[in-house]
DNA sequence: CGCCACATGTAAAAAGTTACATGATTAG
DNA sequence: CTAATCATGTAACTTTTTACATGTGGCG
């Protein structure tokens, strides 16, 4: 999958894999997060299998560079990938639920404690979010017009994002009240 | 996790790795699922660390069973666990929203066929946390009274789970709209 | 007759996380 | 002076997935 990623935003442009990290940092990390090592690992594999292709640009002062750049076959990979059609569900791994799943015998101060923390976490994350909607909105007429059918894409997801934050905190806020009385 | 997982449910009554298995299908898996030899092979470390103990019980015709049981040692690594406060979101990883955040170069037939198929997909999730729900109040009567206060927990995370399937669908909805009219 | 349920496992590979490691520059 | 940013990587480990493997009994 993370492959997939790499290609993604290499089919944009040349980056390090340094970029590629802040870049899916501040992206797609809310749907699909990675380390650097994973990237780093993953790109080296990706330049074996002839997906990328890279060049060291010495730094001055700064460390060395390695620019991965995308191929014809990398970019037949990445078309590949995405014809396909996704015919399940993606699975979910939510440790909370998990958590409070088994919870019945805990201190349920303690669960109130955690489910608030939560609750507070996701308050913030949707704030991130609307902060990326709206800069998305101001910034639109500076856009790169290459970009432009992509961006309404990267609004979806941004907006499920929202959707998601939203019905958690809907959620915790609910069983909050729920616990409370139990 | 998925230690934590076996010993919850080991902690009710004791199992065999197979009925962990069918158990958390029909549970967790919405939330955490494993594949059948990721629970074996844990059960057989946990066995080792001395979390749980095995007997196997020789069946006649059918294969033998091994039936696991918590361990003192078992329920205290389980109420450390549960004791801590998670102070982290759970990350999330949603292959669907990768593809859509790429896919402004695909056929947006495509997109729209694949996001239908997902609209089902997510709708039949709905209707089964529906009747699990429903279930749930049904069999409220007859239910196994030190089992009670767990119910409303279970209760809980499939709240969650109703929620994120109808948050999933509504978005998933007015994609579609926005992606027709692109 | 073929498939499903029962019941268990091993092996190998892929994916992901955590820790270790370096070393210069720059801002507070 | 201390921390952060830049920029890369390796190693070890854990977790998860996929595939291989076995053998009976019952149902349609």
């Amino acid at each position: 999958m993370i492959k997939f990623i790499l290609l993604g935003f290499l089919n944009y442009q040349p980056m390090t894999g340094y970029d590629l990290k802040q870049t899916i940092d501040e992206s797609t990390a809310h749907f699909w997060h990675a380390h650097h090592s994973q990237i780093y690992t993953t790109l080296r594999q990706m330049d074996q299998e002839g997906l990328v292709t890279s060049v060291q640009v010495p730094g001055e002062g700064l460390p060395d560079r390695r620019i991965y750049t995308i191929t014809p076959a990398g970019k037949q990979a990445l078309q590949t990938w995405l014809n396909q059609t996704q015919t399940e569900v993606s699975p979910i791994k939510e440790e909370l639920l998990v958590r409070l799943f088994f919870s019945a015998q805990r201190d349920p101060q303690q669960v109130l404690t955690e489910l608030r923390l939560q609750c507070e976490l996701h308050r913030e994350k949707l704030a991130a979010y609307r902060r990326i909607a709206e800069e998305m909105v101001n910034h639109h007429a500076q856009a790169i017009p290459s970009l432009q059918r992509d961006k309404h894409f990267w609004r979806l997801t941004l907006e499920m994002g929202m959707r998601y934050e939203e019905a958690y905190i809907a959620w915790l806020e609910d069983s909050i009240r729920k616990i409370e009385v139990l």
